[in-house]
Formats: C-alpha cells, structure tokens, sequence
DNA sequence: GTAAGTGCAAACCATTTGCACACCA
DNA sequence: TGGTGTGCAAATGGTTTGCACTTAC
C-alpha cells in the first residue's frame, strides 16, 4: 500500500497502521492500534495515531465502524458494503454481506424523501460458540 | 406514568425526564434534557439527569439510541421497533417503521449460528427539507 | 426513621489540540 | 530547506462516581 498517492508522507507510524488494519479480520481501535503497533517495535503517541487514522478516513481509505459502546472503530474503505454480528460475550465480530439495506433505502427516498447518503447496522447477540453457555 | 411500579420514588426530577421523553417526537439526550427541564423550573444537577436516564433505561423504561456521534439518546422503549433517518444538515429524525429487519436476523441465525438479541440501524442523509439546499 | 435520591466536585476515558521539535521529500 | 509529521502535555466533552446531605414514603 503506497500512501503517497494520497499526498501523504510515508513514515513508520502510518505503515505500521495501515498494514495492522488490512491484516486484522474485525475493526480495530486506536488505543488496540497502539498497543499492537508497540509490540512491533512502533512506539507511537496516542495524537500520531489518531491523527493518523482520522487523515485515512478523510483520504477515503478507512472507515469508522461504530458499535454502541463509545469507541470508534476502523477497518478498510476498500472492503465491500457488509455489516457486522458483534457478540456480547466474546467480542467476536462476524462480517454480514448479502444483507439488502438498498431496499430500504429507496423506500425511504420515495416515502419521506430522504436522501440516505449512509446507514449504519449492526446486530447484537451471541455467536456460535458463546450461545451455549450464556453465563 | 407511575415510576413506583418500578419500585421508583417519584421525584421532580424523574417525573420531568419521563413527561419529556414521553412528549418528545425524537430521541433526546442528557444535556437537552437538563436544559429542557431547567427552563420548567426543574434545576436537577447532571449527575441526577444521568442517573435517572440510565436506571430507565434499567428498568426497561428507555432505550438508548446511538446516531454515531458520541452522544447517546432516549426514547420510549414501549415503541413499536423503528429506526431513524437523521439529517445531517438540519439534525431532524425521522422514525422507519415497517422495515423489516428479522428477515436478516433469522438469515444471520442460520448461516452463522449467531443468535441476534438486539441490533442498530441508522440512516444518514438530507431530509426533503435539506436536500435542495445541500450547501 | 430509613432507604433511596440528590448535589457537588472530582474522576474517567476516548479523543483532540497547541506548540516546539524532528524528519521526509 | 520547507512543509509535513510527531511527541508531550494539557484541554475537551460526555459520562460516571464518592461522599455527605436531603427527601420520599
């Protein structure tokens, strides 16, 4: 991945972050970011980072996923349009494709006129190996 | 509404974050409320608005609504499942009813043995209002 | 009277920002 | 070298908490 495409300065920081990102299945935090890109040796400051993941948004290469609990989340723009089945228990996040919110959306535009731009769905509940043993 | 079903003790303050949830057509959060309340002589103190907000929502009295902004909301929970369209220019919600989103959950149910307990879904863009004035 | 509710102030926690210094192109 | 990126520390903003006081019942 060549951030200077975007008129970005390559440094090791955004290297680590990017790279952290495409390799992690679920979406990832910036203090998790931090913490993981510090066991690789990359010691960077909290502002760097946040500073570096919300300059990715801006640039269109990440996106913030948001589940309800107050940190915001961030995984590839590039990923197709999915959504995500977060387990309450484990944490584990499971990606939600086929899943039709296009309908909806021109319903919405022919009935009340709103233009949807974005939506937002995730679903809450247990996963597989979580279900039986609710505890 | 009698708070004291819920083994609640009635108080201005809990009486006036119920009246005004109750009459508002959307979600409302904490700093609205004090401030709403504030202006009908009812001066509570955040931590109180807090408190009362969160233990509704405990008791199953409120919901919380997430539009992605860091600030959480309140409703009824006693309305019928809906969800919002949100403007991004002038903030109005919207509700959506008839949108049928269990559908998706017994898809996700059996495909991926995850059981959904809950879900959030959001829209996001210009109201009929807005959407001729988009600057 | 007593448990439950409140106000006040401080703490929390994710995130942002100002500023001086460092480094990539 | 000049503009971009970084570290540090402090600020921000929504929300929570500890503790002494007050109130509903």
């Amino acid at each position: 991945m060549d951030i200077k495409i975007f008129g970005l300065k390559n440094t090791k920081a955004r290297e680590g972050i990017i790279e952290l990102i495409k390799s992690s299945i679920s979406p990832v935090d910036a203090t998790t970011t931090m913490r993981i890109l510090r066991t690789k040796g990359i010691n960077a400051d909290q502002a760097t980072i946040y500073r570096a993941l919300n300059l990715f948004v801006e640039k269109g290469l990440l996106k913030q996923i948001y589940f309800n609990d107050g940190i915001v989340r961030y995984e590839l723009a590039e990923k197709p349009e999915h959504h995500h089945a977060v387990c309450i228990k484990c944490s584990k996040v499971e990606d939600i494709t086929d899943c039709s919110v296009d309908k909806l959306e021109k319903q919405i535009e022919k009935k009340k006129g709103f233009t949807v731009l974005s939506h937002s769905l995730e679903f809450f509940g247990y996963c597989r190996n979580c279900k039986t043993k609710k505890s």
